[in-house]
DNA sequence: TCAGGCTACTCCGCCGTCCAAGTATCTAGC
DNA sequence: GCTAGATACTTGGACGGCGGAGTAGCCTGA
């Protein structure tokens, strides 16, 4: 990943900055990029646990979400309303994964506009398989939270989430 | 970004689904997806109110790094290190910002190995301008959240990079 | 002094993301 | 039923990030 852990909290010395320099919202400013800071460890570590199979986080991800719905298969853009995620992106990713045999493009059977991304057999076994070792070993790469703080950090993250117009209140 | 907003919160119901078929961390799996999903969130909407000033995040924290040191410069690696990027990063940052004129390569007095990244004045005005308006206006992005839940929430990912190696606790 | 190893940066190639534009198909209104 | 606009996906181009390999310069020890 990097080279050397530093002797101290970087974020915090930002904001000992920021702040004595009398720059707007210190607080909003370290959250911000403890996030980014948070996302990026998070993906090196899961994307590490991934490789064996041939995966990334996104492609993952996407598998996931097919494994999990009713008939294991979805039009390739209700997938990208679900994982958030530019049309473009669902190609790229739908791309690679049938590349690897884990999906199957199929016409959707009324509107030919729409293809739909259908998991395959295989598909399912590499799920099963990676989720047993990314989320059991690493604990999906979050290491030294307990449940009850996973817990608090998702509800908070929560509002970001809200706040941007993901999905309604409630 | 992306199309329409969901009716309903597509982790917690990714949260569901895992749980009743029994995998392993739900608490830890809903906490990783929402941190990758504010991340986007977030950069998304710092990027557009740093668009103006042709800036993205990964380059306005690294003018802000030079901002705030004492010179006024340092050595690439040490950015890296601060920035937890990957040397690579570094130097394409490093070459865009140059390319503006923000920032000027300079041979180090005593080290021929190492290049340092020195902000210019020019630097230093569109760093003042653009964290006005991107911190300002956006308070960087993070919406629905009031100072003490930006707080913790920023203590609960400290955790998350303490554990990851980033800086020793305490 | 000089050989070997370490450090600092750069180049190349891949991945995932976005934007803008293009094509095909559906649907609503007349 | 036909046209105009909406919808669904793909393509091409750009960018930021990483990993690996390469090069140049430093430094230690015999």
């Amino acid at each position: 990943m990097s080279s050397r852990p530093l002797p101290f909290d970087a974020i915090a010395e930002a904001r000992r900055q920021w702040e004595s320099h009398g720059w707007p919202a210190p607080n909003a400013m370290a959250a911000v990029t403890s996030i980014m800071r948070a996302q990026q460890i998070i993906l090196a570590r899961v994307d590490a646990a991934l490789r064996p199979h041939d995966l990334t986080f996104a492609r993952y991800e996407a598998l996931v979400l097919l494994y999990f719905s009713r008939q294991g298969a979805l039009p390739l853009g209700k997938m990208g309303d679900r994982l958030m995620l530019h049309p473009t992106s669902v190609t790229n990713i739908a791309d690679r994964l049938e590349q690897q045999g884990l999906i199957k493009r199929v016409r959707h059977p009324t509107d030919r506009r729409t293809t739909l991304a259908e998991i395959t057999p295989e598909g399912r076994e590499v799920v099963e398989e990676a989720t047993r070792v990314a989320a059991g070993e690493a604990a999906l790469g979050i290491g030294g939270l307990s449940d009850r703080e996973l817990d608090r950090l998702t509800k908070l993250l929560r509002k970001v989430r809200v706040d941007a117009g993901d999905f309604p209140e409630e």
